[in-house]
DNA sequence: GATGAATGAGAATTCATTCAT
DNA sequence: AATGAATGAATTCTCATTCAT
C-alpha cells in the first residue's frame, strides 16, 4: 500500500468505503467478501489492497466513518434550545435504525472485532456515541438548558444502554416495537433529567 | 428396545460443552472450529456429532446452559427481603463477569448468531436475562418489597442495558472500572425504584 | 463374519435384508447408511457386520433376492394359455413399479455397482429379467402358444429395453404416463409376436 | 466496465471439462472428487469454482457437451437419402461407445443424478437421444424417405431402449458382442419401419 | 495504477467400519 | 452374540490474499 497521489487515494478509498457500507448493510461484516466489495465498487479485487491493507483495516475505516456521522447527530444538541425534544428525536432515529437487523448485526460485529483487536478498539473510542452524548449532556447542563438528576456520564450510559437493548428487543420480540421503545424512552428520560 | 445410555450421553455432552467453553473463551464462537473442540475434549471429531447435531446446536446448548445460570441468579431475588441489596450484588457479579473480554465477546457473538439465525435466537429467548429480571421485579413490586418508579419492563430494560454498556466500557476504557460501574449502578437504581 | 448357527444366520440376514429394502426404497442405495439399516432392522450397527461382510455385499444380497421375485413373475408365463395378455399384465406391473423414482434409482444404482464391481455383476446375471423373459418366450414359442416374429432373445431385449426407457420417461416427462406406456407396449408387442 | 475474458473462460472450462472427462471415465461421476479433477487439470482446487459453480453444474456441463455430440449425429439423418443404412451406422457407433464400461457407468450415474436432482434432469432433457431420434424419424417419414410401422415416438423409444439394453449386455455377457447387437438391431429395425 | 486469475489453507459434516465391553 | 461408541479419512466449497501482466 504505497500512497503517492493523495487525491486519488482519497477518492478511491471513499469509493471503496461506500461500496463496503452497502455490502455490510446487506450481509453483515463477516459475510461480506472482498470480492463483493470490489464488485459493488466496480473496481478490481486486487486494487482494493492498494488502498486498504486488508479486510480488517477496511472495516476499521468503515467504523471510523460511521462514528463521525453519529458525532454529527449528537452535535446538533449543542445548540438546541429544547434539548429534550431534540434528544428524543435523535434517539428515535437511532433506535429506528439500529432495530433493523442488518444495522444491529454490523454494530455488534464491529463491537466484537473491536474488543478482540485493540486497533479497532482505539477507533471505537469506547463506544463513540456514549462519549458524544455525555459531552452534549454536560454542555446542556452547564448552559442550564437541562437539569441532570444523575451525572452526565451515567445518563449517557443509561441512555445508550437503553437504545441498544430496546433495538435488540425490537428485532427479537415480535410484541415489542419501535413505537413502544420511543414511549419507554420518554419515561426513561424523565428519571434522568428535568 | 433402544437403550439410550443417558448417563454416557450426559457425561459426553458435558465434556464437549466444557471443552467448547474453553475454546470459545480462547478464540470466540466463530473462530473456534469443531476440530479445536474435539482436540480439547480429547475426543474424535466425528464423535462430537453423535452428541450435537452441528456446530450451531452446540453453541445453542452452550448458551442455554449459560442462561440457566443467569436465571438461577435472578431467581434468588424472589425470596429476598432486601431486594435492592441483593440485586446490587447480583448485578455486580454480572458486570464483573461480562467485563471480561472473552465473556463479552461470546455474549455478543451469540447475539449476532441469534439475530441472523432464528434458531439460536429462540434460545436466547430474547435476552433471557431481561425477562428474568422483569419477572423478579414484578413479583417484588406485588409483594411490596420494592416500589417501582417506572414499569417493571422498562426498569429491566434499563438495568440490563446499563450492565452491558458498563461492561463494554470496563473493557474498552482503561479509566473505567468495575468498581465505578457498581457505584453508578446504585445511582441508576435510585432513579428506578424505592 | 463367522457363520455357526445357520438358523440364526438366516433369520438375521432376512431381517437385515428386509430393513435394507425399506431403506433403499426410501433413499436409494447410496444414500442409505448402515446406521439407517440397523435402526430399521432394530438391530445394533455392529451386528450387521456379523451377517454381511460390508455394505457392498449386503447390496449384492439384496439384488439377488430382488431378482428372484422377478424370476417368479416371469415364471407365471410358462403355464399361461393366453400368454400375450398375461405378459401385458406383467409388463404393466413392471413399468408401474419401475416408474417410481425410488425403484428406478435403485435399479440404476445397482446396475452401476454391478458394472463396476464384477461380483455384483455375476449376480445381476446380466440383467436377470431379460434372461427370464427370453426363456419364457422360448417355451411359449415351442408350445405354439405364441408365434415369434423375431428371435426370443431379441424380443426379450426389445421388451426389457422398452420397459426401462418407458419407465424413465414416466418419471422425467410429465406428458408421458404409465397409461400411455401400456398402450405403446401393446403396439410394440404386435411387432414382435402374433 | 466489466471485462469478462471470454476466451480464457472458454479455454479453462474446456480444460476442466476435459480433465473431468478423464476422471469420470476412470472412476465414475460419483467417485471422482473435485480435487481429482483439479489435479488432472493441473489447476488449483479453488480455481475450478471460478469456472463452475459446483460439482453438479460441472457434471451438467459435461453431459450437455455429450448430448450435443449425440444431437449432431442424429442430425445427419435429416438429409440422408438412405435413412435406414445411416441409422444403422449411427446406432452401431452408439452401441460401440456405450458398451464400454466407463461410458455406460457415466451414462447411468448421470441418469440417477438426473432422477434425484431436477437440475441435472432438465439437461438430460428426458434422454435427449430419444427426442432427437424421434424428430429425425418424423421428418424422414414426412419426406417419404421411410415408412413407419409404429409411431415415431414409439419407434424412438424402442430403438433407444434396445441400444441401452444391448450395450449393457455387451458389457455383462461375455457371449454377447457389439457385432451381434448390430445384427439384432437390423432385425429390430425391420419390425419398425420399411 | 489496475486487473482479475490463481492459490490453497481451512471449515463443517458424513459414514463405513472397528472393537472394547 | 450383540452392542453402539468411537474413529478419522474423505468431501465439497469458501475466501483473503498474492502476483504476473
Amino acid at each position: 500500500m504505497k500512497k503517492i497521489n493523495t487525491q486519488l487515494v482519497a477518492k478511491q478509498q471513499g469509493r471503496i468505503l461506500l461500496a463496503a457500507k452497502n455490502c455490510f448493510f446487506k450481509n453483515g461484516l463477516t459475510k461480506t467478501t472482498m470480492r463483493d466489495i470490489a464488485t459493488e465498487a466496480d473496481i478490481s479485487l486486487g486494487n482494493i489492497y492498494r488502498y486498504f491493507e486488508n479486510k480488517n483495516s477496511l472495516i476499521r475505516a468503515f467504523i471510523e466513518k460511521d462514528n463521525q456521522e453519529i458525532d454529527r447527530a449528537f452535535a446538533l444538541l449543542d445548540d438546541a434550545n429544547n434539548f429534550k425534544t431534540l434528544l428524543e428525536y435523535i434517539i428515535k432515529e437511532f433506535i429506528s435504525e439500529l432495530s433493523r437487523k442488518a444495522e444491529m448485526c454490523i454494530y455488534l460485529e464491529a463491537l466484537v472485532l473491536g474488543l478482540r483487536d485493540g486497533d479497532v478498539l482505539s477507533l471505537l473510542k469506547l463506544d463513540n456515541s456514549e462519549q458524544s452524548l455525555k459531552t452534549s449532556l454536560q454542555k446542556a447542563s452547564k448552559d442550564k438548558r437541562i437539569e441532570l438528576i444523575v451525572s452526565a456520564e451515567l445518563a449517557a450510559l443509561i441512555i445508550m444502554g437503553f437504545v441498544e437493548k430496546a433495538a435488540v428487543k425490537c428485532i427479537a420480540d415480535p410484541k415489542y416495537s419501535v413505537r413502544k421503545a420511543n414511549k419507554q424512552f420518554k419515561q426513561c428520560l424523565k428519571t434522568l433529567l428535568r
